[in-house]
DNA sequence: GTCTATAGGCAGATAGAC
DNA sequence: GTCTATCTGCCTATAGAC
């Protein structure tokens, strides 16, 4: 009666990674509830419910809830932060590819990213939510330039407040229509009159 | 020993609205408290405490915590509710002028905005989530314009990415710089080239 | 690796004195 | 209008059998 250690528990309607062992599919599982829900409103009986097992089968491969949400949310972290290792190493990147980068990852995790950004039980814990900040914080530094102007500060935030955007659109939506987005994100960093985009 | 019945309970620091009952106190407190930890991380206790009163006395002038949450919202989705009703009443109205009070209506309630935007117990509170929904999906339609093309609702997102950004940013920036952001936000929604912003 | 059973705590909510 | 005291239920987490 038990699910198999591997493949679909039950056919077709299960969200299962076809390769996954169960610990895997804990993780895509409590992604999508603890996204849909939230992180506190979302218990362990329900993500085991959703799962087919036990509350204490979740405990055998994650010590605690939080560890739920640490694994689940550190490989959007990592990308995250590679992509500011990739900024530090070239410090006088474009706005345009650190904007793009930048969106292709929230394309790529929008469920995670859902979570970090519009979860407080994410944003206020303690292994996660100031890592995340840092992160992008570093990142708009990044598109803000050098020395910023307060309303060069302030663009950078519009700028990536569009690429926050994509997460309130359909995700085939987004993946369809990059170049516009990307566009539309560098039309909020640059100055209204005046198209200062000189190529040097 | 308890506080008064208005007024402030301790000189100085408690943020208490110098006409407020403790009704509103309890409200003032609640929406400070929603906004740092989220609604479901916050306890009826740490509310009563931070008030100095006890749960009991929450549960006088409000019959569920819930109810709490419907009546600090209900100012914000009201000025939301009003702005949709005048954007109907004038269907031809420039996305300047939508996207500028919508802005403000942000800019004036930025905590409960907060909430609201970025707590998904608010979001799935039946009698506030799904209005919010509306009003919001409402006002991008507006600016969308009649009968829009993929590219434009995308585009139209982009614009309220750029106001929902605000919630970023300290808030004395944002106030002054209230003309570069609207811009911003008119940059995305209009196509790069070709500046067709002609007054008619 | 997964189960049943249960400990232990704190949450939201109520009763009734003052 | 505010208090103390208490009820009830669900939650996280653990113990130990299989």
């Amino acid at each position: 009666m038990q699910a198999g250690r591997e493949g679909v528990s039950r056919p077709g309607l299960t969200v299962v990674g076809p390769a996954g062992g169960t610990k895997q599919v804990i993780l895509e599982t409590a992604t999508r509830l603890f996204a849909e829900h939230g992180y506190d409103a979302t218990s362990l009986r329900q993500i085991a419910d959703a799962v087919g097992t036990t509350k204490a089968a979740l405990y055998y491969h994650f010590p605690a809830k939080e560890d739920l949400l640490v694994a689940l949310t550190r490989p959007v972290l990592d990308g995250l932060s590679e992509l500011v290792t990739r900024l530090r190493a070239a410090p006088g990147s474009d706005a345009e590819i650190v904007l793009g980068a930048y969106l292709d990852l929230f394309t790529e995790h929008l469920s995670i990213i859902h979570l970090l950004a519009r979860d407080p039980a994410t944003q206020n814990h303690p292994d996660v939510g100031p890592r995340a900040r840092l992160l992008v914080e570093s990142i708009q530094r990044h598109i803000s330039g050098p020395d910023p102007s307060a309303e060069r500060v302030v663009r950078a935030a519009c700028a990536m407040g569009v690429v926050h955007a994509v997460g309130a659109l359909p995700q085939d939506l987004v993946r369809e229509h990059r170049a516009e987005i990307l566009s539309a994100a560098l039309a909020a960093l640059e100055p209204p009159r005046q198209q200062s985009k000189r190529r040097r």
